[in-house]
DNA sequence: ATGTTAGGTAACCAAGAGGTAACAGGGTAA
DNA sequence: TTACCCTGTTACCTCTTGGTTACCTAACAT
């Protein structure tokens, strides 16, 4: 299992992390609300763990964001501050559990395990990250380092087809059945389709993802 | 929502009941384990609130009990004892949250909305606010930047069902399956009630909220 | 080297998804 | 009754889409 702590006080973060280690727990780590939302692009986690007291963005703050992207990732609040409001604030915010310190990591390490386990039965792989490349499959959209990409239905239909296999080469003729059931494709149109879709994923100056091994089929993955 | 609360002590039940009404959460009340289990068997809740201690049959021994039962339902503990050792053993019988007396009754109600919305995947909230939209479920009421907008019964119900989604993508056919049970629409009700939606929401100078997918959906959300 | 072939690039166009507007029947309130 | 609103229906329009074709390029075989 792995979680995202996010926490301003190195030592508590620290202590923290040991902790959870032992319980089975991986931590990563970021500081303030900025860091955290950066490591939420990339990675995937089952529990979100926020300090509310933070400098740059503040928990609820972060909390916020995380619910307007869309992700429904279990969030805990950790705070000093035993107040009425705020927990209710929080919780409106889409917060899971809300925890006041002083805690014990025991506790912490429980009420982690609880919502990671309540997550999992709802969990079904909702985001690709590859590199730059984000598949969001709730909110059917793609970004690239940002950038938001509108792909047509059968181009999603095969960046979702190559995501699933990914780092994996998919031959031409899976894709083909994959895309077309029915009639026998003219062997044209995937051609034309990986251009269309290498042109919007691969335009940029940054890696590209698209490959194609000839003979072979074609691959999602990162170049080497 | 239905949650089943169990407490032995009659004042302080009556005391939640009547708060939880306010907050549009049902309860129906046992006295003790055994009349718990009793009532388990015939109705289904969306969340348990168990009392630790209470006569016949505890708490834990309830919860204990209703897991090996198979019942995944929510629980949470209410309990006087703030004891490391009680919460860590309400957590590892299958417990969800563990709330110590005295508490506030806005917080019970706050968690217990939060371990319904995760065990439902519904969203049970006051209000719905996105960007300059409001929507107050209570006053069944919509306004945009402080104007009030009148919804028919239809487009209410096409609102709230993408607010719940918000900010993931609805496909038409559940669309059209959530506001047209029974009938096989006609494949152009949906695009006019779209329209008269988006009319009435996005007319203005302000972004738009109601993005279409080409192929894939509706989805209500900022825009990026 | 030269021919062959898998794959890349670009433009064209018909089909269809979705947006818009107007109309009509049925229900409801004054 | 009349007037109005809601909602289903239809017609028309616009723009995306995806299949097609033609041509180019690079890898591979002989």
């Amino acid at each position: 299992m792995l979680i995202l702590l996010v926490e301003d006080e190195a030592d508590l973060a620290e202590l923290t992390i040991d902790f959870l280690a032992t319980q089975g727990i991986e931590c990563d780590y970021a500081f303030d609300g900025l860091n955290a939302l950066r490591l939420l692009e990339i990675n995937q986690y089952d529990v979100i763990v926020l300090d509310v007291c933070m400098p740059r963005l503040n928990g609820f703050s972060v909390c916020e964001k995380i619910r307007t992207l869309g992700i429904t990732t279990p969030i805990m609040f950790l705070t000093a501050r035993d107040d009425l409001s705020d927990k209710l604030n929080g919780f409106a915010l889409g917060a899971d559990d809300y925890l006041t310190k002083p805690f014990e990591l025991e506790e912490l390490a429980a009420r982690v395990q609880v919502l990671a386990k309540r997550q999992s039965n709802v969990l079904i792989a909702k985001r690709f990250c590859l590199n730059s490349l984000t598949i969001d499959y709730q909110q059917h959209s793609v970004t690239r380092s940002g950038r938001q990409i509108a792909l047509s239905p059968t181009q999603w239909q095969l960046l979702t087809l190559l995501a699933k296999n990914s780092p994996n080469i998919v031959d031409r003729v899976t894709i083909e059945n994959e895309i077309w059931p029915d009639q026998m494709p003219s062997k044209d149109m995937l051609k034309t389709l990986v251009f269309r879709l290498r042109s919007l994923i691969d335009n940029s100056d940054e890696p590209s993802l698209v490959h194609t091994v000839r003979g072979a089929g074609i691959a999602l993955k990162e170049p080497l």
